[in-house]
DNA sequence: ATTATCTATAGATCTATAGATAATGC
DNA sequence: ATTATCTATAGATCTATAGATAATGC
């Protein structure tokens, strides 16, 4: 009654969206909100600009439409972590999902740093009502498998932030590790040893 | 010969330079190379635009000097690790060093980030000829250190990378972390001591 | 008939400059 | 005399819309 009655979308019409988010991908994860212009998101998609926004209301509409449909798959290996699960071994499978994913998915990773950096203009809200209860029942399960000698006791809080922060950064900052490994793509098999040994030690009992 | 001979600055045009350096870093910092504006810059400088461009080249100009003035700012904690101190305390110091830059100069830290993200194109050449050579020093002393078995064997590149990554991340993810820590300043003591905690069980031999 | 695309352009925003005016330092 | 600041504006770039035209689906 409230809202206009959806028409379902023709098979151009999903096309297209999906064209244009892809394109909006690569360039707002590489230059921002601002640096992005809907010429080269125009351009990227092989559309022209009025045709962009004939499919979106506009160059927020596209940002935040990327937005939305990223933070499930972001947030989707923490959801996966299990309560019945092995600790340890639930905890490093979550690292190493997570670099995976800073592997296959770099520019989903830079989009949403770029985001965050910027203060989360566009998606504050989202946070709030999306990752912060996630993150609140996945510290309070590492606190219980703590309490129960599963783990060794460090603060869940710092951990998954530690956790973010090593394997995200190589997405995040692949330019310099790209000029500091000189040559070698920006992900090699040695950085999933290395996170592994860096946090198998810090949480063995 | 080749160059203007340089004219020492007067103090007005001292303090102006620096009063719309430091505008520019919280502007830029926010809102990437292209987000920010010669106007905000003026307004939060407390200058006209027209009398910013009189003190720079244009808007790359500012950018460009910010980056060259903190480039060694940000080496200088890696560049101080001591080859004939202890190396665990070292290493454990530099990461304390690294946080209290990120409670002390977030916006310097968030600066570099938002220019690597977009791909470092206006800093490629200074990561290759002023980052790399002391990353690749630093490094190799860590392997000597390793080698004479003074701490356990890690790869040091990556070492570096996950100091760096947890470190930055209460800078650059502030936003985040805020949200996450609820009320909680956003670097509480307890990610002082989590931190050590991490690389000290890691490199313990 | 409805959906999709194109041309042309309005209107806002931004960087930068020209040229006049005011302030400062010998 | 030289240095610093201001007003006015050129010229480029960007988002967005109007309105005509082409393509598609009953």
């Amino acid at each position: 009654m409230a809202n206009t009655p959806a028409k379902k979308p023709s098979r151009i019409q999903q096309r297209n969206r999906k064209r244009i988010l892809d394109a909006a991908l690569e360039v707002f994860s590489r230059h921002g909100y601002r640096g992005a212009t809907l010429d080269q998101i125009a351009d990227e998609a092989g559309l022209s600009k009025p045709n962009i926004l004939y499919y979106f209301d506009g160059k927020e509409d596209i940002h935040v439409s990327l937005l939305n449909q990223l933070m499930q798959t972001w947030l989707d290996p923490l959801d996966a972590m299990d309560p019945d699960g092995e600790p340890l071994s639930e905890l490093l499978a979550y690292v190493h999902r997570k670099l995976e994913m800073s592997r296959d998915f770099p520019r989903e990773s830079r989009l949403f740093a770029n985001e965050i950096l910027q203060g989360a203009p566009r998606m504050g809200p989202h946070l709030k009502s999306g990752l912060k209860p996630l993150f609140d029942k996945k510290t309070a399960l590492i606190q219980r498998w703590i309490d129960a000698g599963k783990l060794a006791p460090v603060d869940p809080r710092h951990l998954v932030f530690s956790i973010w922060a090593t394997t995200q950064h190589y997405a995040d900052f692949d330019a310099q590790v790209r000029v500091l490994l000189n040559g070698e793509k920006s992900i090699p098999d040695s950085a999933d040893s290395y996170l592994d040994t860096l946090f198998r030690k810090l949480l063995t009992p």
